[in-house]
DNA sequence: CATGAATGAGCATTCATTCAT
DNA sequence: GATGAATGAATGCTCATTCAT
């Protein structure tokens, strides 16, 4: 189902290289934004020859790609289960904006790359950002279903609430580097007034 | 004080030519992004020779900083009048937000320049934003003194707004084209609610 | 006889323009050098718009011309004074040595122009050796006609004398801002002893 | 210790692009001079792709100074065993010019190339002749020492045989084609006579 | 004569991609 | 698989020169 992104390394050595690749990737795109980033830059930070990109990767479009999937796996899997095990659905919107932010003060480099997909892969754009919104819509209809927020939420609700959490981690996080859980407390509590049932 | 961003031309031809490269480059910025737009397309469109866009401007970085200034006047220029006469602050904020939608409905590429300004021209890219979000706070701080709103609104609520707003109308306006008084009436009353005084 | 190398300006509000257009390209061309110099830095030096430079010549080149035939007429009008009254050949060639020098201390950009114009326009820079190696020549000449130095001097020892003035006045006045008349002693001392009679 | 003028080749294939680029910008540089010159008329002599160019040399610029180098340390390299074995320092003298003489009229462009190091990369141009002119003084010291010229040579006196020098290569060699060794005797003959000890 | 906007040929430089070793 | 030299299309920018006012 669909071409790969990357090929697919058989040895052992070549899943190291293929990691770093990405890494180095990272970096450089989160460094120098897509069009200043070198595919020698990225050979460079790897420790690879330039050559031996076009090994694992097609083009710079491919590695960029491919990074933005990375990147998109890996803010899932950490986001995922810091929102089990809270008490209601707000609760838990709220833990994982917080689990969210936390990862971008990790990796400030997210905000870049997925703004820069906006002109590099207009598709993994769209999608990034639709399948985000689209997971809010669902825990607000289960939140509605159990009467937690009001019954009429819709997907501009949805896209509201993921505007509001971008713009904040870019502004307090990426930005100005501040506690994660005192801004996602803020913004859970706006929503949770703006959607309270009536 | 502060070097001129672009050369002021001195006869009525001159500024017909500035200002046909000023559309122009929204045109090819807007359509390719800043790296694949190039000078001879923007002279191209804009019926000017090669050389005469360096009449105006050192480079193309240059053009795109003044576009980001020029556009962010525009729509200032464009929203200002919609928000006088409304009944309360929240009433000019809808209007203002229907406004500022149905500009960014005419001109769709402002959304593709000004996101790229964060990769091209860092400081415009956050002068906008916070300018953007300044003047929201001071509307709601004006709203908080009248009572219409709950008193401890802080520019983390101006942002959380500003990112719904930006957000909606990537999604709604730009991408689906709808319209945008529907778009302002949701939001509206999501903020409302979420800024109710208690 | 010949095309006028300038056209003519036949008012004396012209005749200004002409004569700060030529100093301006002296400081111009001096300075920067004949490639790095601008047209535009020209006539910015010399207060006129840039479309006036075309009103007194054709081209950057004729322009460089007409002041390495300027240069060349100032040298000689500053340099045949001084050597008028000297008990004897010899000792006029230190004394128009000596004003070659002070005028070349006072114009360094001479050096320049000169040198660039092997590369701008060759047929000036081999007619300004030429005919300056023919005039020492012919000093020569009249030298030995009195018995002042041997009699098989010839253009080979005018060449010679030449390549030692130009390189003293580069390294000790240009470079190092020396005397000038210390200079052209230990110079012409050289000479006259080379050139002795035998 | 000082950045590399040239990027080092690593491979036997290079080591030969390397060098045919080097005597390309010879020919390039010597026939149309610097701002005539062109990377492409470089790397079309040389049979390289345009862009080889950069494999080896980061600018223009750069390979003017790498070519100036390169030719300072071919000259010297001829010159300094054609100076071995003169029975006396002046003998030494007139070979070693008659060596230059026969290297530049070999190598034409040099002149040109040297001549335009003044505008291109004055500090190139200054160490040749500093350089030069230090060897020449070193050498009349010797000779002083041994009783063979007068004791108060001075570094006046190996400028002004460097400047003769010069303009006898470019009269007599450069533009007329004469034979080298013809006119180092009489130049030399000159030399002795007015450096005679005393 | 003066002015300054308009013109476009010309060229240095970048860098993704290919390929020989 | 790894290496790094070779390739050449693409484009930003300069500036001498022309020309309308």
């Amino acid at each position: 189902m669909g071409e790969a992104i990357q090929k697919m390394p058989r040895t052992e050595r070549g899943r190291r290289t293929l990691r770093s690749l990405l890494d180095a990737a990272a970096a450089e795109f989160g460094e120098k934004g897509f069009h200043n980033a070198s595919i020698s830059g990225i050979t460079t930070r790897a420790g690879a020859a330039l050559g031996s990109f076009y090994t694992y990767f097609d083009s710079k479009d491919a590695i960029f790609r491919a990074l933005v999937r990375d990147m998109s796996r890996r803010v899932k899997e950490h986001v995922a289960p810091a929102m089990a095990g809270a008490p209601d659905q707000l609760g838990a919107e709220r833990q994982g904006l917080a689990a969210f932010l936390a990862f971008a003060r990790e990796h400030k480099e997210i905000y870049r790359i997925i703004d820069e997909a906006e002109f590099v892969d207009p598709q993994s754009y769209r999608l990034h950002y639709e399948t985000t919104a689209e997971r809010i819509r669902e825990r607000l209809q289960a939140a509605a279903e159990r009467g937690e927020v009001r019954t009429d939420v819709s997907d501009i609700h949805a896209w509201a609430i993921m505007g509001m959490n971008v713009f904040l981690g870019l502004r307090y996080v990426v930005w100005a580097d501040e506690e994660p859980s005192k801004v996602a407390a803020i913004a859970s509590e706006m929503i949770s007034d703006g959607l309270k049932p009536r």
